[in-house]
DNA sequence: CGTACGGTTGACACGACTCAATGGCAGTGG
DNA sequence: CCACTGCCATTGAGTCGTGTCAACCGTACG
């Protein structure tokens, strides 16, 4: 295998290079020197592609890796006893998941994959022996863990405090920054979850998700076809959530 | 200032002992070694009383420090651009607080003692640079952001999905287990917060909270007076949050 | 072509909020 | 020492937002 000329690449072998990620000023390098990517780009191990539907790690699992999201979108829940389940967020590319399991050792999320997606690994005993020599990551990965709990306490407001249509504006609103931070347009986008776990993640009854995009669409403030948003007015949108914080935290 | 047989204490010269603190098995050192201990104690720095009321920090201050509780209790909040309050978290002695500043290097809450309280100070630069050289503080820091992240999905899901009397009997049994980890009876104890308090923590209104107490103690599940709660069914309060996660998080 | 699932819409119910009045404790000043 | 005066807490009455239940539709997929 691996023949001259050969098209397919070993997946065990390939080294993913950080360098020229189109993501890496979204990821983890980003902020680091070229010397210091070079070093984290070592320990990143490449994974195949998970099929829509398909989870990277579930409760109970050993943590062993933190993963960032290379292309899709995957959603993080945590499932209660009675088999009851909360979307605790949403990741795209760019975005790190598996800080579930910095606690306990053992994941206590699960990790599924809203549509194919592919992500890249990053063993966290390489991480923290990177940490200790590049000051530059070791602030990095705090910031990061800090951002996580930064927006989780603006989830906790949305949550205590808002309506379902500010909750709903605030997730479009946020949606719509991180598309373009991704170089997508922030005014139309293809939802990759359904109406459910929006509902699910906002706290609220689907239907609800359903009666809001009808009446936002019947004000002119965007229009749905299926998973297809056009946004008409964001600067409305965002006046809804004024006052909320979280939307401009995401550093 | 400071002759001999002078009981007052020169609050700029003394080294807080983590060693012969009672809250050590709770706190941060935690599964360190008695030299890494000895290590963590040079970085502590004290501080003098916090009065009821006072603030520790504000949103917009620099972060430069974690801090630890020593004694009393305090609380953290977002507040929005209208003023609008959220209470993300209670502190109770042996735990830390601050890790809102981690991402951005500025804090984005407000901590304020609910009752006079002393606060250890760590300076994060140094917590930092022994993290480099010992790599189980570096564990116990990331073990320590990884609960503050679980603890606060399982908040998620509190808000999201559970009912009025399902929030408050979830947070009067992580009340009681604190307590109980820290040597105090789990069956009565003093609240330091107010109703408006515990309210605006649960996503709720004041008057439910006084609503939710007049009929647990109906029901015999507790009695009230003022804020000292007896709790007479903690396996009935128990099994009102059965399903919830959380509970059994706080490692 | 059939079936199943996701989404939409309507009718109704109910939990929690709001508004309002009252009570009681604590801290303050006379 | 006692009255004053907030603030916190309790309780009731009425409202409203959102959930629940149910029927229907369209699309996607087998």
């Amino acid at each position: 295998m691996g023949g001259a000329g050969e098209p397919v690449v070993d997946l065990a072998t390939i080294q993913l290079s950080c360098k020229q990620c189109s993501l890496a000023e979204l990821c983890l390098p980003r902020g680091l020197a070229p010397n210091e990517v070079e070093e984290l780009e070592k320990a990143v191990t490449p994974r195949r592609p998970l099929p829509r539907g398909a989870s990277l790690y579930r409760p109970g699992d050993r943590f062993a890796s933190l993963f960032a999201v290379k292309s899709g979108t995957l959603k993080s829940m945590i499932t209660t006893a009675d088999g009851e389940e909360q979307i605790v967020g949403f990741h795209m590319p760019g975005e790190l998941l598996g800080l579930d399991g910095l606690n306990t050792q053992r994941h206590t999320c699960t990790a599924m994959a809203l549509e194919r997606s592919t992500v890249c690994e990053l063993p966290f005993v390489q991480i923290e022996e990177i940490c200790r020599r590049q000051p530059a990551l070791q602030r990095e990965m705090c910031s990061l863990l800090g951002k996580e709990i930064n927006e989780e306490q603006a989830m906790l407001l949305l949550l205590a405090k808002r309506t379902a249509e500010e909750r709903l504006a605030s997730f479009l609103v946020s949606l719509s920054q991180r598309y373009r931070r991704r170089g997508y347009s922030d005014t139309e986008f293809n939802l990759s979850m359904s109406r459910h776990d929006i509902a699910n993640y906002l706290g609220l009854a689907p239907e609800t998700i359903s009666r809001l995009f009808s009446r936002f669409a019947d004000e002119g403030l965007l229009s749905v076809d299926r998973r297809y948003v056009r946004i008409h007015a964001l600067d409305r949108l965002r006046a809804m959530v004024e006052g909320s914080v979280g939307v401009d935290l995401l550093g």
